[in-house]
DNA sequence: AGTGCGATTGACT
DNA sequence: GTCAATCGCACTA
């Protein structure tokens, strides 16, 4: 297949608020260049965790497993959960101040069969459909761990020439603490958005 | 040192 | 739709 032409996204372009890059993030690309290939999607979902959430890893202040989300804005904050899936977040603020994203879902654009592959066998629609389900497609791992999304490094982010379609908003999932902030961003009607129909409307 | 629980997934009804 | 598996981290002592 022919390979998509894809820009770097600089730093300076990404906004300096954490909501405001949570939004900006959806129809953005995210690039991972493999020894077996490229493989890269389109975001169509992510979640804010702002300065100052209850629900944000850095709330509590910073520690090994969360240093990474204290780093400027544009670096990999990648993290182990349930025992079972990493998740991939975006730091999202100033060198110092803990906050991000999280990137919840992808529609995959290239390298649908290392994908997977990596995804033991699953259909296009659940390769990337998931933050958990993102990582393994995508090949990420605690490796990427502070990473620098902006950099020259083989995971990056890029713009797309791709219109995004019209953005919708709820509340976050899977939370218990501050529950009803409506934080979540995720382009209406795209079949590659996580959760129940309920969720992609 | 022990306990509780989570920014989920996959299997099953 | 429901529900258990799984393990690193934060918290208590």
């Amino acid at each position: 297949m022919k390979p998509i032409r894809l820009r770097r996204l600089r730093r300076a372009e990404l906004p300096v608020d954490t909501v405001e890059l949570a939004r900006y993030m959806v129809g953005k690309i995210v690039v991972h260049d493999t020894g077996e290939g490229r493989l890269s999607g389109r975001i169509v979902e992510t979640e804010a965790y702002p300065i100052g959430d209850a629900a944000g890893h850095a709330f509590r202040g910073e520690t090994a497993f969360n240093r990474s989300s204290f780093l400027k804005r544009g670096h990999a904050h990648v993290y182990f959960t349930y025992g079972s899936s990493f998740m991939l977040n975006v730091s999202s603020e100033a060198a110092g101040v803990g906050a991000g994203i999280l990137v919840r879902a992808l529609e995959p654009l290239e390298g649908f069969d290392q994908m997977q592959r990596l995804r033991g066998g699953a259909g296009l629609r659940d390769l990337a459909r998931g933050p958990g389900r993102l990582t393994q497609a995508m090949q990420i791992n605690l490796s990427q761990d502070g990473v620098d999304l902006c950099g020259a490094g083989p995971l990056w982010l890029a713009a797309s020439r791709l219109k995004t379609g019209a953005i919708g908003t709820s509340v976050r999932i899977g939370l218990t603490r501050n529950a009803d902030a409506k934080l979540r961003f995720y382009e209406r009607g795209n079949p590659y958005v996580s959760g129940p129909k309920k969720l992609r409307e």
